[in-house]
DNA sequence: CATGAATGAGTATTCATTCAT
DNA sequence: GATGAATGAATACTCATTCAT
């Protein structure tokens, strides 16, 4: 399907799935544009302030791209395709549940400094993206990403690795809230990288704050 | 040049703290305005839509409000206001911390049903808040919560009820994310109610996901 | 003509000639809504401003007053009533133009202070009131006064009382307009009072700036 | 958090002093609203008014301005920089008093046809428009062309070239306005040009409208 | 007389998008 | 590829006025 329209310069009629024209000041328009929805917001961030910072005209962006949308898209299916592929991954081989969640939080936190923009404007514009049918995606995405959790945490519950009193839907909710909330103020410069990040919080998640011999 | 508004029905030139011009009618329009903001976003809500759903014209809300920012102003300083005294009532004794954090936690998820639009509206449009002079007080209402948790958590590192490994900071950020991310998905009417997620994350956080024998 | 309605509480269709009907309240909203118009010009003016400095609400004015222009008018007939009836006696008698001049002047800065108000009204917003028909007695008035000090000005220029060469029309406009302007900057409570300023015109419109032995 | 804009049209965060970007249609926009600003004044004219007349929608305004407000600054501030240039140069050299206020005159009259519009808002829509700090230059050229006229008056005193007797700076105000009240009814095809004007002036300030054999 | 709630037509301004040059 | 000028529909907000209570 959508095999038209290849090797056109605009995106136009472009689903997700075909790879958008590539070009070197396209991808620098796109990580622009990405780095300005990250701080303000997809609605909040006009195409004149894309196009300010590129140093064109806000006409001139629409060489590139057929719609501020088609900007946005790029960047979040970009996200979801490197978010499936390493949830897929992680969890191709089975095994231990311990390892498996322990290796889908470092898969999800690798995300937050390539994909930061991607995250950000998931959790401030996701309500209204997700009434637009060119984002169905969105909630595939995350539908799949839900079943491999829980997928993951039963499978631990019923070898005993987790806690049988656990909801499995509540304990994946509240550890993708957690990390993808991360987005929101986790700079790349700062004293901590990603992966003390997914340490951190994969303790916490296993064994609580409580010291064992506590209890 | 704004003339004092003596009896006038407008909150013109109020400050946070002065009470507003209580009225049903009034309190009415901010509920419905609540609903909205939380749906869609305070930046993507339109007065008129405020005003379709109240089944008047947009600029009758001017009768009532001074503007579109005095409506979540009064939303949010309701929550900031509930949310800092409970706060400071459930650390007012001191005592053993990790009761206090569990009162922190219930405290939080108290707020869940009374205030989701307002935990939502700052979820999702803080950064273009914070701007504005007149939020200054979000800031200051979040400080105050980051020292009262994080003392909470140092303290009892301190006393040995929790590990010594975890950075206070770290943790209080990633329980605060989970908690009001919970707000995106959480509905009164679900087979959850608010005390079973404070519960069940109060585990979590103490223990984690993992049988206490396991390791 | 004119006579029914008489006697009722508000304004409604009545014409200039028809005296207002008389009330303290009425006449306490009226002197308030001058100063605010004298201040801020009658466009610029809201009701809301002139009823808040009532201490009541906008809506409340209507209860005195047919609209807001029904306040303006009151204030500018009220003026040109006065103007108008001055200038006439000053005339009236006829006499030495010199003397009936600087009486003409005279009657003009008497009205800088009662009439205050109205004249910067009729300065600053009489491009637009003049396009409404209720207010067509503006132009008549005007007309009326440029007779008067033409016909003087003429009359002198005949009797050798004032220099030939001056267009009349020009002159009065010159005094008119340096007269009323005075209205922008006059304070009764400063150190010259309204007959000084008279004075102070008459002089230079008579003899100049230039001492008499110079040229 | 505006954006800095390189090379954009709009004038955006220019400040008095750095010209403004040329442009032939937006010129031809600005006297197009110089017209109807001196027409109606400022406040009284609407955007869509000066994009009817350009034949534009109203919001197309905005691709050559700021605001509404950057139209009038620059018909004001143009204004402005002639009159202070004028009459700095008027005085530059300094001599006889008369010789130079005579100048002073001239120069003020000239501005009547090239600043006709400048000089009908500044009547009219002052008192609106001071309270903006953006125009605060308005205070500041008013009060260095007063310091300007006084001085050359006082000068004339202390040489006798004009009566001691008289106030310089009512004398100022008095000649100031019944000039600038001119620009209310001037018509550029109208008989008398602005030298005229400006003759006739300078005759009855000097010598009055009394012949001097009469006195 | 006054209130409180509303109307309806208007205001300046924003912004994604189009398109001839 | 980019510009410069425009569109058109939307935005928050204003304000004179009305009227049931």
């Amino acid at each position: 399907m959508d095999t038209e329209n290849d090797g056109a310069p605009r995106g136009r009629g472009r689903r997700h799935g075909a790879a958008p024209p590539a070009s070197e000041r396209r991808d620098a328009l796109v990580r622009l544009a990405a780095g300005l929805f990250a701080e303000q917001g997809f609605q909040a961030t006009t195409v004149r302030q894309i196009a300010d910072q590129a140093g064109i005209l806000s006409g001139s962006l629409y060489h590139h791209f057929d719609s501020k949308e088609s900007i946005v898209d790029e960047i979040l299916s970009s996200f979801l395709d490197d978010l499936l592929r390493d949830h897929r991954a992680a969890v191709a081989d089975g095994g231990d549940p311990r390892r498996l969640l322990t290796e889908l939080i470092a898969v999800a936190h690798a995300c937050l400094e390539p994909h930061r923009a991607a995250i950000t404007v998931l959790q401030n514009d996701r309500c209204y993206l997700r009434r637009l049918s060119r984002f169905d995606y969105l909630d595939r995405a995350e539908r799949e990403v839900r079943r491999i959790w829980t997928g993951v945490l039963r499978d631990g519950q019923d070898r005993g690795a987790f806690r049988s009193d656990l909801d499995p839907g509540l304990t994946y909710r509240t550890a993708r809230d957690a990390i993808w909330a991360t987005a929101r103020w986790y700079r790349p410069d700062g004293p901590l990288d990603t992966g003390d990040l997914a340490r951190h919080f994969t303790r916490v998640l296993f064994d609580g704050i409580v010291p064992e011999q506590h209890t």
